[in-house]
DNA sequence: AAACTTAGCAACCGCATCTCA
DNA sequence: GTGAGATGCGGTTGCTAAGTT
């Protein structure tokens, strides 16, 4: 029985144990040889489980427990819409975050956005509370992952520029324009406490009562449902997103506060293409600071 | 207070790529 | 050149805490 046991790949949760055990296997050998933990008995996980442990949870520097400041949000996005879903890439741009790191964050992000569209999609349950239960996150199966994930970027953006200023995403004529908000420190426990987060500065008018969207609204949902949408709205493509090292150093840029945010080099120009009434009706997002 | 929903996170899985004998 | 094992990556799943009804 004792020797089954030992045969037994362990899966789950770690404990305290295997987290000390692993730490001082990397401690001996350096973050590799991970198949040998298993073999020299030393635990039953595999070397791909003891590599992702060591990644994710015990490497040094980590920000485990801390929320993606608007920084690291701004960051996410625009490598996002440069490179795809390389997040082990976009990760290498954001010290002490990690590709699940990244991987969920934007998931989460996505979920939420999914909903916000759907929302907007239905003009007659603009009641807040039915909107707000029974909506089962729906996934973009109508909608080209690509055309998802560009049009969920945007559409967010939009609505969390306004919503918590999270960092940026109006023209720049505009921030230039605009009176900048007192900053708070981010309260965040674990977090760098050089990471200064803007208050919310504006605000989403309140959804009417008889919700009408404009023509040019109904023909952009309509839109959404044409494989060629991205086609459609023109030479939109993750190049126009780039964003360059002389224009921007995401490391340096992630680590200062939001006030350098002075490189709005964003897919504004794209929302010129969108509806002036689009997101009128969208409620507004929380702020990163209170996910 | 209980039931239900949602968001966030940790971990697993399968496939791709790399390394080395 | 090639095959096996190791490593890396992205997608997905499942659990849990917090929020809502």
């Amino acid at each position: 029985m004792e020797g089954f046991k030992k045969e037994e790949i362990r899966k789950g949760p770690w404990k305290v144990e295997e987290d000390e055990v692993l730490i001082n296997h990397v401690k001996k050998y350096g973050p590799r040889d991970w198949s040998s933990i298993r073999s020299k008995g030393l635990l039953q996980r595999t070397g791909k489980s003891c590599r992702l442990r060591w990644v994710n949870k015990l490497r040094p520097n980590l920000k485990n427990g801390c929320k993606f400041s608007a920084e690291e949000e701004k960051v996410v996005i625009d490598l996002q819409a440069e490179f795809g879903n390389k997040w082990a890439r976009i990760a290498t741009y954001l010290p002490g975050r990690t590709d699940n790191d990244v991987k969920n964050f934007w998931s989460s992000r996505q979920k939420r956005l999914a909903r916000i569209l759907q929302t907007s999609g239905t003009p007659s349950s603009s009641n807040p509370k039915q909107q707000k239960s029974k909506n089962k996150v729906p996934v973009f199966q109508d909608v080209p992952t690509s055309e998802a994930s560009m049009f969920g970027s945007l559409m967010e953006e939009e609505a969390s520029s306004k919503a918590c200023s999270s960092s940026y995403l109006e023209n720049p004529e505009q921030i230039r324009m605009m009176p900048l908000p007192p900053l708070v420190k981010s309260e965040l426990p674990d977090c760098d406490a050089n990471l200064v987060q803007y208050e919310p500065f504006f605000q989403i008018p309140q959804p009417q009562p008889d919700l009408v969207f404009s023509p040019e609204s109904h023909e952009f949902l309509a839109r959404l449902d044409d494989p060629y949408f991205v086609n459609v709205l023109g030479p939109v493509d993750a190049a126009q997103f780039s964003l360059g090292p002389p224009l921007f150093d995401p490391v340096s840029s992630c680590m200062n506060s939001a006030r350098d945010v002075k490189n709005p080099v964003t897919p504004d120009t794209l929302f010129d293409e969108f509806p002036p009434d689009m997101f009128d009706h969208i409620e507004p997002l929380p702020s990163p600071s209170e996910w």
